[in-house]
DNA sequence: GAACAAGCTGAGGTTACCTCAACATGAGGC
DNA sequence: GCCTCATGTTGAGGTAACCTCAGCTTGTTC
């Protein structure tokens, strides 16, 4: 009784953050899902296709499909790995570099809106109890 | 930068529990979308589709496609609102109604598990959390 | 009784995933 | 050096859960 309502709760208050991202990210053109891989790529630098999966928690074949789409829009660019011939590196342009910190601004700007509602206290309690469930 | 790992926190657990939920309901058919309906549907009896819409918070051309399922599965039927004739009640048929309880109750055997790791007050202070940011 | 609103659905689209199989490359055993 | 097995990426094809837009039927109001 109480966890399916925890549990609708949680399910709205996802699709509520999706929406937002998703109006967030519409001046660049780039989709929630490709910020995402902009942003661990902007983290932690080039990486391999595999290793960005992992990151993202998707299959490497859902990731294939992500950088093609960064890749088409000029943000990041696949290069061989010098140290293993069948894998690729993934790498920011500087475009994707700029664009990334660009949105990263404009998100923290508008107060990365739906947990700026949350108070300090709240947001370590949430990111605790988060880190549990995982 | 906090809120961005709140941001993919907030995401991995809606995805893994999505991924749970899906799993639970299989032996059943019912996929956890047509679990909504129907979980709303026993809660607050018959109720015409945009209603369900509401409830669900989803466009009512979308209820409609959930309601087919449940239709085709024999779970739920739509019958002429006597006050209305432009719309449609939807209701749950007998096989409705147990199968939901069913699946509530092994939802709930199974420990609605992932919230099942939180302790009492680690709920509490979810809910309220997630209460807030609604 | 004309005009506008409300309720539902057909058609068609999108996002963000997935699996499975093919292909190229690498690494270990013999 | 070759064979086998594992690893990394991608083509093909599929799915869930939504969406909008236009069209139909009824209802309400003036």
């Amino acid at each position: 009784m109480e966890e399916e309502s925890l549990h609708e709760a949680f399910w709205a208050v996802s699709r509520r953050m999706r929406e937002q991202a998703k109006r967030e990210m519409e001046p660049w053109g780039v989709a929630p899902s490709q910020f995402r891989a902009l942003n661990t790529l902007l983290a932690h630098g080039q990486m391999r296709l595999s290793t960005l999966a992992e990151h993202l928690r998707i299959a490497p074949r859902s990731a294939t499909e992500v950088v093609d789409e960064l890749e088409s829009r000029g943000l990041a660019e696949r290069r061989p790995d010098p140290a293993d011939r069948r894998a690729t590196l993934v790498a920011l342009t500087a475009q994707g570099r700029s664009t990334g910190t660009e949105i990263r601004a404009a998100r923290a700007a508008a107060g990365a809106a739906l947990f700026a509602t949350l108070d300090r206290s709240d947001r370590a309690e949430l990111a605790r109890i988060l880190r549990k469930l995982l």
